[in-house]
Order: structure tokens, then C-alpha cells, then sequence
RNA sequence: GGAGAGGUGGCCGAGUCUGGUUUAAGGCGUUCCGCUCGAAACGGGAUGUCCCCUAAAAAGGACCGGGGGUUCAAAUCCCUCCCUCUCUGCCA
């Protein structure tokens, strides 16, 4: 959320910011309904000190029994009231308005973001690595999970329905330990507090992220009588730790990681990306979430995409970090680095990990706000989060990139004291 | 799920029955000043958040778990929801 007294100055920068992202957002509309509140707001408060006067006036007369003038001020003190009780009411309304208005506005790209409309946008900022080079026809993840019995899209459907997967024997397996893996580098390594949260929450968390009010179709919602939603990410659960909160400087910077499944409708992406694990309704994520000050936010994304691509580096796969454009640009961030690791099958690279300074946009949708120091008043802090990552695409990676030519795949080795050992998938009928 | 007790400032805690002079007592903590060679103890002051108006302040308004109602007036009365604790049922 931006701040309306921001936007009620620099009216026409946030317009012109709406329309690069190609938003449609009537601003004239909020700011209307912003004066007319500030408008009613002084002459209600007017009225409620005339109240608080003559209230107390009121209490002065009964002490010494004046009941002749108890009656006079009380007939003028229904008039006030129910002039407060109506503009009151008129406030009310503008604020829903107002703040309707201030949940639909994305957030302001930072000035190192490329200017574009789509993906072509973006800018690639590095690579690391090599692809690997086989002398054969790579195959696809599908292909070697299900081959080697690991992997079992159908029984998935058949559990629940499509889009959904079977890990299996030493896919479960490595599935865990890649989870542990992740998290025990970003603890021990990265400095990262461990949390594990719950798995829903409930509505107003999803609006201290972003998630909504905008993006509704993209989330399971439990049926009952209370709002709970499935996390599509850590991040909601990880940055809502810390809302309606002030904490002190030296709090700062907090940085959590946690492992937690993520459930997402994909409404809308059928037939895009769809093979195998890549595009699931339900997966597997390690995430990292930063609360830090608001001058060292840039650097803590410097230093959180580090993070992220240290888990490539020490399994060894090829990737490229990329500086997502205007058009490109999430709807709470300001800035975001994708990871994508390179897939022999299809030839391309895939998006494993997200990057983003929020700045205080989450912050003041949350109300997540430090004081610098003794006395001083608070303010928003910047948050920060990313993929540390996404498990089923690393799983992905790890299959397609580790294959060999008979179908086998060989395990990373930093990752096998995380499977007993196991150094090769091999194929077998068997249920392991 | 059932029964009961609660939710008040950074923390503890009074106030709620009986609505008004509450500007939310008192204590703890924090901080400043005094005393002291210094510290403790002691004495004194300061110590919330948000909104509005401001160049800034002052003044003003709101906030006693959330929302609504009654009333000239609500921390206090009524309704409703949420949360915590105790007992209890079922249960991993």
C-alpha cells in the first residue's frame, strides 16, 4: 500500500507509474474521496469537542441538581449528536473507499528496474556455470521420475485430481532432503532463524502481503465460516509474524526461513508451462523473509539473492540471475531478481527463485513498523523475501541436469549425506 | 463440542456492580535531573498509538480485544464476533 499523503503530494508520478504498469486506477477518485474526508474530519471534531464541553457541563449541573438547565443542553446535545452520528457515518464510507482504492495500487518500481512490458524486458544480470553437455538426448523430468519409479503424476490425479504429484521411494526421499539441505545452509551458513508456521491463515494476513484483495482466483479458500486460505507462499505466514508490531532497531535485521508446502489455483495458466512438476496446485518451498531497515533494504536483496543462488552453486547447476522489468514486476515489489536454472530438456532456463524489496508496501498494509531509537516514532521497516527455493523445480533441475544416458540420475554429492548415502537413482520396480 | 473466568498503556494492575469532576489510580520498567568522589538508595520531572491542522509546534479528535447499539455522555450498560486461561468431552 503507498501512503496517501504521498500520493495527495505526487499525484501525477503515481499516475504515471499506474500506466506504466499498465494498471487502470482511477487516483482522482481516491483523492476526491481523501479531501472529503479531511473536510468532514474537521467539522466532526469540531462538534465532538463541542460535546465533550457540554458533556461534562452536563455531569457539573446534576452534581448540584440543576435539572431546568440538564434539560436545555440536552435537547441542543441531541441536535449535536445526531449531526456527529450522520458525518460520522459520511467518514466511515470515505475511508472504505479510500482504502479500496489504496489496496488496488501496485507499488512503485525502484529506479534500477528496466523499463518494459513483458517478460522480453528483463535484463539478465549474471550467469553461473555451464550446461551440462550429453551425448545423448536429454530427457525430461517426467520422463526420469516416472521411469525410475519415483515420480507418479497419474496416481496423483487419481488421489486428487490434475496438477497434483506422487512422490515416491527415494523421490519423497530426496524431496525431504533437499528440503533440509536448503534450510540447513540458510541456518547455519546464512544466519536465517528457522520457523515453522501455519499453513493457513486468515484474511487480513493475506492482505498484509498483497495476496489480496486483488488476487482472489489465485487462492484456495477453505470452506466454513471463518476467511482461511491456504499459503500460495512462506511469505505470507513468515511476514505476518511480525504484524501490527513495533520493534526496536536492534531487532533489526530479522531474517526467517522456513519450509512449508504452497497451494495455488493457477487459475488461468492451463496449457502454460504445464508439464510434470514445474506448474503444480500444490508444492514444496523454502523461503526466506527479511525485516530490515529501510536504508540497507538494497543491499539485503544483494545479499538475500546470494543466498538463494549459493543452494545452485553448491549443487553445482548452471543458472542466470535476471532483473524483472516494469511489466515483469510482482504487485507489491519494487524490485525483483529471478533465479533460473538451466533445464537440458527444453533447452531454456526456468524460473526456481523470486527476489524482492517490497520497501514498506507490505509494511504499512501489515502496520509492521521500528523505532529507530529511544523516544523516537515509529516507522515502517522494509521487507524483503525470496525462494531459497523452490523445491519442486530444483527437483526438476536435479533429475534433468544429473541424468545420464541409461535413465539413471546421479545425486549431487553435498546432497547425499541428506539421502543415506544413495550416489545413483537407478531404475527398479520397486516401491523404495 | 460443553461449562466457567478473563482481555485496561512497554509490563503488572485498580476502575466496570452504582455511566459524568478519569486528564485511566497505584506500582514496575525506561529515561532525564538532583543528591553523591561514584554507585545504590532516595527525591523530582518525563515516558503510548493514530488522525486532523501545521513549516514545525500548540490546540483539537479518536483509541481500555474487534464491530455494533443505548444515552446529552460509555473502559463502565446491552448485543455480537475474536482471542486467552481453567475445568470437561472426543481425539493425533
Amino acid at each position: 500500500m503507498l501512503d496517501i499523503k504521498m500520493i495527495r503530494t505526487n499525484p501525477d508520478e503515481v499516475k504515471k507509474m499506474i500506466r506504466a504498469r499498465g494498471q487502470d486506477i482511477d487516483l482522482e477518485e481516491i483523492l476526491g474521496k481523501d479531501k472529503e474526508r479531511r473536510d468532514l474530519l474537521i467539522e466532526v471534531e469540531r462538534l465532538k469537542h463541542e460535546r465533550n464541553i457540554v458533556s461534562k457541563r452536563i455531569g457539573e449541573y446534576k452534581e448540584r441538581g440543576r435539572d431546568r438547565e440538564i434539560e436545555i443542553e440536552r435537547e441542543y446535545m441531541k441536535e449535536v449528536s445526531n449531526r456527529i452520528k450522520e458525518i460520522d457515518l459520511k467518514i466511515k464510507g470515505c475511508e472504505e473507499e479510500i482504502s479500496r482504492g489504496l489496496l488496488m495500487i501496485p507499488n512503485i518500481p525502484h529506479s534500477t528496474v528496466p523499463i518494459g512490458t513483458d517478460q522480453g524486458g528483463n535484463i539478465e544480470v549474471r550467469r553461473w556455470g555451464t550446461p551440462p553437455c550429453f551425448g545423448f538426448k536429454a530427457r525430461s523430468h517426467e520422463d526420469i521420475g516416472e521411469r525410475l519409479n519415483i515420480l507418479d503424476f497419474t496416481r496423483g490425479a487419481k488421489i486428487t485430481g490434475t496438477k497434483f504429484v506422487l512422490y515416491k521411494g527415494l523421490g519423497a526421499r530426496l524431496e525431504r532432503g533437499l528440503i533440509n539441505f536448503m534450510l540447513d545452509l540458510h541456518i547455519r551458513e546464512h544466519g536465517y532463524i528457522e520457523v515453522f508456521p501455519p499453513f493457513i491463515v486468515n484474511r487480513d494476513s493475506m492482505i498484509g502481503t498483497g495476496q489480496l484483495p486483488k488476487f482472489e482466483d489465485d487462492l484456495f479458500k477453505l470452506k466454513g465460516e471463518e476467511s482461511y486460505y491456504l499459503i500460495p507462499t512462506a511469505e505470507v505466514p513468515l511476514t505476518n509474524i511480525h504484524k501490527d508490531e513495533i520493534l526496536s532497531m536492534e531487532d533489526l535485521p530479522i531474517c526467517y526461513v522456513a519450509y512449508t508446502p504452497c497451494f495455488r489455483r493457477e487459475a488461468g495458466s492451463h496449457g502454460k508451462d504445464t508439464t510434470g512438476l514445474i506448474r503444480q496446485h500444490q508444492f514444496d518451498k523454502v523461503e526466506l523473509v527479511k525485516f530490515v531497515e529501510p536504508d540497507s533494504s538494497y543491499e539485503e536483496l544483494e545479499a538475500l539473492i546470494k543466498d538463494a543462488e549459493e543452494v545452485l552453486k553448491r549443487l553445482n547447476l548452471h543458472y542466470r540471475v535476471v532483473n524483472l522489468c516494469t511489466g515483469d514486476l510482482g504487485f507489491c515489489a519494487t524490485k525483483t531478481y529471478d533465479i533460473e536454472v538451466w533445464l537440458p530438456s527444453q533447452e531454456t532456463y526456468r524460473e526456481i527463485s523470486s527476489c524482492s524489496n517490497f520497501e514498506d508496501f507490505q509494511a504499512r498494509r501489515a502496520r509492521i513498523r521500528y523505532r529507530k531509537g529511544l523516544g523516537s516514532r515509529p516507522e515502517y521497516l522494509h521487507t524483503l523475501n525470496g525462494s531459497g527455493l523452490a523445491v519442486g523445480r530444483l527437483m526438476v533441475a536435479i533429475l534433468e541436469n544429473y541424468q545420464e544416458e541409461d535413465g539413471s540420475v546421479t545425486i549431487p554429492e553435498t546432497l547425499r549425506s541428506y539421502v543415506d548415502g544413495v550416489e545413483k537413482l537407478t531404475k527398479t520396480n520397486k516401491l523404495l
